[in-house]
DNA sequence: CGGATTATTGCGAATTTTCGCAATAAGGAA
DNA sequence: TTCCTTATTGCGAAAATTCGCAATAATCCG
């Protein structure tokens, strides 16, 4: 997954916020780092181009990115958090609990479920990224349970 | 919500695992402290009837409960866990990321969402308890964005 | 380009959560 | 009841994450 950076900064500075070399180090080392990446890998990945870049600083600009839906946030089965970029079509995840596995939910999925939400409920999910947590056919096989 | 402790006491047991004065502390305390309770709290609450209690041991009873199916785990718009009792006809959450809030889900809400999934992609979601993130009525239309 | 404004960073300290390991104590069996 | 086995706890140290604040540097404006 690329980024398009000038696109991404034009949209950062309309709306007040600074393009810093921070952000667009972290940024970028997200998007090479791929799919579920952890806060402690992207300070790895930054702190050897950067070696003042802080930790702080990662954490900060992650969420920052994610309020911006630049990022999506990922939630992993042992509770933490971990960030992908996030695309225009959305997707989700089945985390499975056992092996720690990730399988991709198309968006298309969750459409008329979201929609049944919306109207008997009014409440809008938040369609950047859901995490459902369960187990994945292998290990609902052998580890029986 | 209550609890009834003999039946869960044998359950565990059964399993092969210890019921112990810190264990029936730590669920006593969820019990007492309602919906969404942070292990901080418990730590608070259970810190003032047994001292030497530490923190590490809230969290990994937590976490023990949790497996065992007696708790359940609720995740917080802030991306924290808390915990709450797991009845025994699940309640879902809707996490409001703007103010917090939480509204139930029935879990019949998720029942046919459940099945088509399991079939589908052969991925079987943890009933105990699902969160939703996103937007409520009043955050919705008052917030604009 | 130069200066003012203020968003952002870096640092170190505070919190929160986890880990390793020796000491303790639950539960089963004799 | 007493002993054995080993699951669990408590402690202190290590990670992981957040916070406060002074120093820095992006952006805007002239």
């Amino acid at each position: 997954m690329s980024h398009n950076t000038s696109e991404i900064n034009r949209q950062l500075r309309k709306s007040g916020y600074r393009v810093t070399p921070q952000r667009q180090l972290i940024l970028d080392a997200v998007c090479q780092l791929g799919e579920h990446v952890t806060p402690e890998a992207v300070y790895d990945h930054v702190h050897r181009i950067a070696p003042t870049l802080s930790r702080a600083t990662v954490y900060r600009v992650l969420h920052f990115l994610t309020e911006q839906r630049i990022l999506a946030t990922v939630y992993m089965a042992d509770g933490r958090l971990a960030y992908e970029m996030a695309g225009p079509e959305p997707h989700h995840h089945l985390v499975c609990r056992t092996c720690d596995s990730l399988l991709e939910l198309p968006h298309s999925f969750l459409r008329s479920f979201r929609r049944a939400m919306d109207s008997q409920y009014d409440f809008e999910i938040d369609v950047s990224h859901v995490s459902f947590f369960g187990h994945c056919t292998d290990c609902r096989d052998s580890a029986g349970a």
